[in-house]
DNA sequence: GCCCAGGTGGGTA
DNA sequence: TACCCACATGGG
């Protein structure tokens, strides 16, 4: 089959690497992921599917409260506890069920251990985690990331609008097209993703909104001067 | 009141 | 494959 249009150009990935130096210098490093342990990671990463951040803190407070932010704790909650601990966080009969497959999963597999689960290489943690029930490609990569330190780029809704905005993805690229997309241009390792994808939803809470499709305030308007023509819807 | 948020899985054509 | 929908809370 031919794969000649869907190629990304070298313009297009010299224009995502000017990006990523531009917003690394307007925006300054974002120190992600904000959380105080490998286990607290990976349940922010569930608990922020489809939902604000701001959310998901008050729903890892109400979790560190109740020792529940490491495995064994957080299964000593039950159903119901569980549930309502994290109900803050919105979808939380889901993200209970979630979390409680996760952390039995983990023990058994890893006994809960960080080091184990990661020392196998990342493209099979991927398949493993994917294989679990309600961890999708956004979320299990985002764990390899800023859980594992692995060099894994998270594409997240913020990166797909913000690159369709400036025309280096096509319309139609899923998840996968994208993430091709940048680790063959971006060629830093675990903590230049670390660092794109932070500054990426940074750029996209403040002014990549749905509702202002011209990205009216956006920094990237007038950088790089050319972008300015493809910033449309 | 209405829209949106750092997704995922199931169903239907 | 390509849409459509449920899942739910809290802030602007």
């Amino acid at each position: 089959m031919l794969r000649y249009a869907a190629r990304p150009s070298e313009l297009k990935r010299l224009r995502l690497r000017k990006i990523y130096t531009h917003l690394y210098r307007q925006l300054g490093p974002q120190r992600w992921w904000p959380a105080r342990s490998t286990f607290e990671m990976i349940a922010g990463a569930i608990l922020t599917q489809a939902t604000n951040w701001h959310n998901v803190e008050k729903a890892i407070s109400r979790l560190r409260r109740r020792r529940a932010l490491q495995p064994q704790g957080l299964l000593a909650l039950g159903r119901r506890g569980l549930e309502h601990a994290v109900r803050p966080a919105g979808y939380f009969r889901q993200k209970a069920v979630r979390l409680r497959m996760f952390a039995s999963w983990y023990l058994a597999r890893y006994h809960g251990q960080a080091r184990r689960l990661f020392a196998k290489r990342w493209r099979v943690v991927r398949q493993e985690l994917l294989a679990l029930h309600g961890i999708g490609p956004e979320t299990a990569d985002a764990i390899l990331l800023y859980a594992g330190k692995q060099p894994v780029f998270v594409v997240d809704a913020y990166t797909q609008r913000i690159f369709r905005r400036h025309r280096l993805i096509g319309s139609a690229a899923g998840y996968e097209d994208t993430q091709r997309f940048v680790m063959k241009s971006l060629r830093g390792g675990e903590r230049v993703y670390n660092e794109f994808h932070a500054l990426l939803v940074a750029l996209g809470k403040r002014y990549c909104h749905r509702r202002d499709p011209d990205c009216s305030r956006c920094p990237l308007r007038t950088f790089p001067h050319r972008v300015v023509e493809a910033h449309v819807t």
